[in-house]
DNA sequence: GATTGAGTTCGCTACTTGCCGAACTAGATG
DNA sequence: CATCTAGTTCGGCAAGTAGCGAACTCAATC
């Protein structure tokens, strides 16, 4: 199989994660695979569009909305209009973070379970407490993890700087 | 605030973050809220209606989809037609074991990722090695935890039977 | 055997999403 | 100042979703 070939169906695979994973449309998914696989020198407008076979309007949008979600980034070469897009240095950190933030939201919502029935369904509490706690817990670990994780990629990155 | 008035903003809560954590129909969502904050006895049919405030027909479809996902369940009572809707017991454990099979696709994609790389953009490899292997990392340790925890809620389950 | 009650099925509508093409803008370059 | 090139904006269309109401089924009861 050729490179593109395979980079092709990979682009199509990693997409639909990205997809599930981030909330984003499937091109701006797309977008963001074939970024992810090839963009060390970065990709011009044109070149994205021709590999991800869409339009110039539809790129432009998903490109900028990649952009404001600081998945990606782009440089300028003096004399060059064009732009060259590539991952943004911290976007691997970016989403660790909008993940984080998700989580906290979770034991917010989890606690105000609990308290309600705590409150008003004593009786049947026993119970529930413990499946509570024990997802309670559950995502506390997960959440010191994410922490752990986009500490780890920051001083990574940071050294490599 | 009325107990009414405050489950039916911790439905609305809780719902909103079901259905972006396990993709389900708003009406789902709430539906399968509903029932973690109050069915220990089981609600019927009519009564989930009432609280949640949708037709018929669309109750009957949510309520048949969470069933088939093993979200919920139901207990019948001799000499009454009506059916008594519950939190399966083992729904969290469905739904953990839901997301332990997404993690592990993505550490099969993420694996097929690092291998293009290494093999189309080794010079870059060093980089995005380390970088992937974070990830990994990370992923293969949230693996552990899930499971872990799938395990904990098992055990807790089987001994309060 | 007619009626009631619990739930299902079907056809429809309103809404949202994702993308496209055509017209446009703005900043170089001849 | 005209032109060319990179990218944006706008209007529209096609497909998919969520939910509704009305008609239906099927079992139990009178």
């Amino acid at each position: 199989m050729s490179e593109q070939t395979e980079q092709e169906l990979l682009i199509e695979e990693l997409g639909i994660g990205i997809q599930d994973l981030l909330s984003l449309s499937p091109l701006a998914s797309r977008i963001y695979a074939l970024l992810i696989l090839c963009s060390y020198e970065g990709l011009t407008f044109e070149e994205i569009r021709t590999i991800i076979k869409a339009s110039k309007s539809s790129i432009s949008v998903n490109i900028n909305v990649l952009t404001q979600l600081n998945y990606i980034s782009y440089q300028t070469k003096p004399g060059d209009r064009k732009r060259y897009f590539k991952l943004a240095r911290y976007s691997s950190i970016i989403s660790l973070n909008a993940y984080h933030t998700a989580i906290e939201k979770e034991i917010k919502i989890l606690g105000e379970v609990n308290a309600f029935n705590k409150r008003y369904h004593p009786e049947k509490f026993n119970n529930e407490e413990s499946l509570g706690i024990i997802y309670q817990d559950y995502l506390k670990e997960k959440l010191q993890l994410v922490k752990k994780t986009a500490d780890k990629m920051t001083r990574f990155l940071e050294n490599e700087k």
